[in-house]
Parts: structure tokens; sequence; C-alpha cells
DNA sequence: TAGAATTCATAAGCTAGCTTATTATATCGC
DNA sequence: GCGATATAATAAGCTAGCTTATGAATTCTA
């Protein structure tokens, strides 16, 4: 019960277990023709359609040129696609097309069935308490990245 | 406190926890010029020195090739070696050379910076269950697999 | 003891992360 | 208004996962 045990293991054992879920994963989603990738960036614009590209690769803390690739193969299969700012020419704005609507409900359902095979023996309360403390331990590691990135920073952000 | 709402999440969070993770322990290790998925090899390696790529490929959730190429890094740098064995010449077994060891005490720091970082404000009787739970999650998954893996065994396994 | 099946390590080629650099557009300061 | 600076999206090239395939060595079966 010594943070000394958890020393030991919650860094890798962190990285094991995400190795196994996006294997599981990618092997279920692969039977509708999707990766988990390119799944979780789909579900991100069902929520919220018109995002900015910038905005939603900030939202799943990836990189804007990793979000690019994963939508370039949503558009190719016709289940997103990208949409001209009127006022801002520089920027997309992501949207479903209709050949998404069919693919989403059988994701849903797909959900379900991993999370629970994932969470299963693990009571609600419990499995609630579990997403609060990964949720707390992103906002940890979020503040660390930022405050270790701006050690010199030379001037104020100009705008944004 | 639904079973929707952590179906909303689960899936999903842990794949954005875990590519903040690895961005902020890459960076830290960096320093040190390794990386967090060749730490982890090397790490195993110290914990049991003379293991086959094989065993050690699954103790650690990885395919048996993927292994094969971070092992190649870390022996390019002088850190590990592949020994034959005596009585199976298809077989390595992984040892620690000495080159390793001012790393590695280098590394034991960094690993508890980073795990007290990332679980600030989780008390340790909380972060010990939330480490129980992760494996029990590990193995929810790990049976998963095995058991969507084998649905047609057309013969019973021979020998291993 | 010879052929079949299995296992260990690795190769080739894909997806999905990353950093760094480029191009086009937008905003700020003067 | 114009030049410097900032931002949005993308390109090139790396690491680390994966699947599928291959070569060498081992073990089983008959």
């Amino acid at each position: 019960m010594t943070r000394g045990s958890v020393d030991m293991n919650f860094l890798f054992s962190l990285g094991e277990l995400q190795r196994l879920v996006r294997a599981y994963a990618d092997k279920q989603a692969a039977r509708y023709g999707i990766t988990r990738a390119q799944w979780a960036v789909l579900a991100k614009v069902e929520r919220s359609e018109g995002m900015k590209q910038t905005e939603l690769a900030e939202l799943m803390e990836m990189q804007p040129i990793t979000l690019t690739r994963l939508i370039d193969k949503l558009c190719d299969n016709g289940w997103i696609e990208r949409r001209g700012d009127d006022s801002d020419r520089r920027v997309n704005r992501l949207y479903l097309r209709k050949a998404a609507r069919p693919l989403l409900g059988k994701l849903s359902g797909l959900r379900s069935e991993l999370t629970a095979t994932a969470l299963e023996g693990i009571n609600p309360a419990d499995a609630h308490r579990l997403l609060a403390q990964l949720e707390a331990i992103k906002e940890n590691v979020r503040n660390a990245i930022q405050n270790t990135a701006d050690e010199p920073p030379k001037k104020e952000p100009r705008y944004g």
C-alpha cells in the first residue's frame, strides 16, 4: 500500500492497458471498416458539428497534423466533409455526411459492448469514480506539459 | 452516475490520457536519450534478466516483432545484449550491459517524478485502488481477446 | 528417423502518434 | 496601407504499434 508500489507500475501499466484496449477495439471496429482512431474523430464530430480542425485536435489531445490524416480517411470514406469558413479562408469546418448515420448507430452499440467488457466486475459507482480519476490525471499531465513548455517566453502571445 | 455516462467516455478517455502521458514521458525521457517505449523494455529486462524475447513480448502485451525493433535500439545503444540459448538455437535471451547502470538510476528517479506528477491530488489508497482496477480491466480485455480469437480451433495445440 | 507441424526471431508494409518545416491567410503595429 | 508576426492546414520523415509472411531450428508423429 506504499507510494513505492505505485511508482513501480502506474506509468507502464497504463501503456500496457492501452495496447490491449487498442488491439481489442481496433479488431472489433474493423468489422465496420473503421479504425478506433478514426472512430474517435467521427464520434467527436457527431457530438459537435462545425468545429475547426485545430479545435478538435486540442479537444482530442492530439497534434493537428495527426488529426489531418485521420480526417483524410473519414472524408475518403464519405462519412464527414470539410467545409470552408466564410470569414476565414484558412479554416476548415467539419460536418457529418448522411452516409455516416447507419455506421454511427452500429458504433454506438459497439461502444457499449466494449465498455461493458472492459469494466466487467467493477460496479457503476466505482466505474464512475475511475473515470473521474482518469480525467483528474489528464488534467495534471496537461498542466505539467504546459508548465515545462513555456520556460523562456520571450513575448506575450499576440492574439487568440 | 449511470452506466450510460461511462459508456460515453471510458473508451476514448483512456486513449486521450495515454496520448498525453506518452507525450509527457517521452519528452522527459528524451533528456537521457531514450524513448518511453524503449525505457519500458529496459525496465523489464532489469527486473528479470535472461528472458526470451517471446516471454517478454507476452509480458508487455505486445507483438514479438514490435519488441524486436525496440530491442534493436537498446542493443545499438549498448544498454542490453542478446545471448543465444545453449539448448535452443532459435532463442535469444536478454541481459543488461554495464553501460545501462547509470541510466537505470536516473530513470528510476524520473519514474517517481512522473508518477507523482500524474497522480497529484489522489491519495495513496485511492492511487493503489486505481492501479488495481487498471489491472482488473487489463485482465478483462485479455480474456475477451482470447475468447474472440479462438472461434474455430481445428486442433488442439501440440506442445508448449 | 523422416516428414509434418510448431515455435522463435525477423522482414515488409500498414496505421497512428510525433517534430519540424512550408504555404496561405489573417491580424497587429506603425 | 505595409511589413512583421501569428495562425490554419498540410507535407516530410521519424517512432512504435499492428498483420501477414519467411527462414531456421525444434519437437511431434508415425
